[in-house]
DNA sequence: TTGTGAATGCAACAATGTTGCAATAAGTTT
DNA sequence: AAACTTATTGCAACATTGTTGCATTCACAA
């Protein structure tokens, strides 16, 4: 008895995910998994599951690539698209629940798009009233 | 005569802008004026050209940083949201001259939009065809 | 057990961007 | 014009984010 199987990086990593309700930087994963796994098999990592359609990521104003949980969209169908809000106090991201429309245009093929919010998020907006 | 003063950086970098019709990368702005500047002049005068309201910045799905020239808006005013296509193909990104819809989210401040389009442009399409 | 391919760690590298400081240029005051 | 002051630039060194090559380990199948 006891001798349970390691759990695997790529587990860990998804149970992060699960532990989070917003979305995630790729340097707080690193920082936050230094010790369980080295910060290439996170980067790796989370390109299996980007690949896979379990996370998707996208860039913040900050340069930094954020990854956040695919929800209701199934695997492989990109255009899910709902915004992200960046907080440009405390610096974090959230998926917001919300579809956008996205434009058309002549003569162009859009196979994704991203809608990145900035402002302040609910949290620095109580702190400051 | 004959006397001219020295094109300052400033101004070079501003020319850039004009003999370009898409948005131009800090990559591709560093390296096309390496012979004429530093790239850390380059990038401080997109900072202050950024601040004064000349230029506007975006991030591209590709992790770089992206600039371009703000037409009609006036400085200062932040919400002239037009969206941004990045060809997935020959990864150069253009302003669309559209108006965007931001939506609202009760509880949350949004002071900025940014929509990155990502897909295959007209010209890539058409050597396609 | 052995063999095979995938997954991981490690170190070194690459690319983008920033900082400190010295040198220069531009503008002001006397 | 000379002296002073401030802003601009260049350079080198650094910081951060991300990638690559290769050796090692792990998981699984024969």
């Amino acid at each position: 008895m006891g001798s349970r199987k390691k759990t695997k990086p790529l587990m860990i990593l998804l149970q992060t995910f699960e532990g989070s309700n917003g979305a995630l930087s790729s340097v707080e994963l690193v920082n936050q998994l230094r010790e369980k796994m080295n910060k290439t098999t996170v980067y790796r990592i989370l390109q299996r599951l980007e690949e896979g359609g379990d996370i998707h990521s996208f860039m913040g104003k900050d340069g930094l690539k954020w990854y956040a949980k695919c929800k209701g969209n199934k695997k492989g169908q990109k255009m899910d698209a709902h915004p992200h809000f960046q907080c440009s106090y405390c610096g974090k991201v959230q998926c917001m629940d919300l579809e956008i429309s996205v434009p058309t245009i002549p003569g162009y093929q859009i196979d994704e798009a991203e809608l990145l919010l900035i402002g302040r998020c609910k949290n620095c907006l109580e702190e400051l009233a």
